[in-house]
DNA sequence: TGTACATCAGTGAACGCGCGTTCACTGATGTAC
DNA sequence: TGTACATCAGTGAACGCGCGTTCACTGATGTAC
């Protein structure tokens, strides 16, 4: 129990987080104010001090709800890039890796596309405060790593393992991904291309990230 | 004269842009309250109101000249980065036009570097509000083009010239550029790689933009 | 050169607003015997 | 099963704050004759 209905007025937390989710859809991080989250909750100001201990960390609660939400987008991306998943007996687990990789660009992308406010959010959760920084193989970002991150260094680690990458060239090569990708998604999202059709916007998005996958191979 | 001693208190229009930028380096956009600059030059809040419509007009006066910084930082940049200048007889202006290509985006990337604050500023002045969009040639940004842009622009320009860059690839060229550049720079100025060492970014940045490049002409 | 007057750049006080947060509280929920 | 009591999730009122903007004004600057 202690679960459907009976928070004195429910699931008081889980309430927020939704509340919050559905605020920031249309106004980003901005419009999670703590008083207009817990007005549209039906529910006091202060109540909210229950469960979060200020309005950053009901803020923080809700991009890392937002950031799931870009993984799963960016997953779904990455499947349906990737047709007749398992028949890939051994013949082109090559054009599976690539498919990924693309998957994860343009589910990246779409997602920014479709929803801007949760995308922004997302987006702040995946920002490193502290940075301990282990200087080791690869940069750290988070004592977590973010799922969206995640996906982008399995799709990597394909295609090294199909041969599409060597290790060499597999370098750095995340950050080349995540710079393409990320800087579109806020060119469109906040800079020059804001605005634009969705026609001038789709096709421009689908060539960016196939030329940064044909840079990062080079010969094809 | 009406310029250099004489505005009641001077010329207040300049001195509240001036003000702006350098409050607006330590904290963007958000520092420029109206009252805050206002009281910076220690004159009263509406007092403003004489030279801008309203705050936002202010805003958007000191980004125009964060994006006129950011511009003289890349020229440097694209300078610096193509060593001497004219004795391009015709040897190697090939190598030319990719030094250029270089400078803009390193440049880019520094500036957002060396001052985030102008850099969002910046960034934010690059935004394309209505977007009347042509739809020809290539997506337009602005009724004035920005000179950040018109650097790129000048740059694959050259490529092409050059015979760096065929026209068919030409095409979309400088939104895979500017994704990449204006990707890293975010990346690093409120993303995962935010406080990141100098040592670390470095080589990274350099990585990005030469991988661009790469991918741009694809064979070398 | 001197006076009268319009213009224009500033002042000072006040407005209403919504914000995050704190205080002392109340009333329902759950536990012990 | 019933009562006594602690716990805990909420309320309601208030705080101080800085914001952008408006109002009616003043006093200096510049122009006309």
């Amino acid at each position: 129990m202690a679960e459907a209905r009976s928070y004195h007025h429910g699931d008081l937390r889980s309430a927020l987080v939704e509340a919050g989710l559905a605020l920031a859809r249309q106004g980003g991080a901005e419009a999670l104010g703590l008083r207009v989250v817990t007005r549209s909750v039906g529910v006091s100001p202060n109540a909210a001090y229950r469960h979060f201990a200020d309005r950053q960390a009901l803020v923080l609660a809700v991009a890392v709800e937002a950031q799931g939400l870009l993984a799963r987008a960016m997953r779904e991306e990455m499947d349906s890039a990737t047709p007749g998943a398992d028949n890939a007996d051994s013949a082109d687990n090559g054009e599976r890796a690539v498919g990924l990789l693309r998957g994860v660009g343009l589910g990246y992308i779409r997602f920014a596309l479709a929803e801007p406010g949760w995308f922004e959010l997302a987006v702040l959760t995946l920002k490193n405060p502290g940075a301990g920084a282990d200087p080791g193989a690869s940069v750290q970002v988070e004592d977590r790593v973010p799922p969206p991150y995640q996906l982008l260094l399995d799709a990597l680690e394909a295609m090294v393992e199909a041969g599409r990458l060597t290790p060499g060239r597999r370098r750095n090569a995340e950050w080349v991904c995540w710079s393409a990708v990320h800087g579109f998604a806020d060119l469109v999202t906040r800079g020059p291309l804001f605005g634009q059709e969705r026609s001038v916007i789709e096709p421009l998005a689908e060539d960016v990230v196939e030329r940064v996958i044909q840079g990062l191979v080079r010969a094809p």
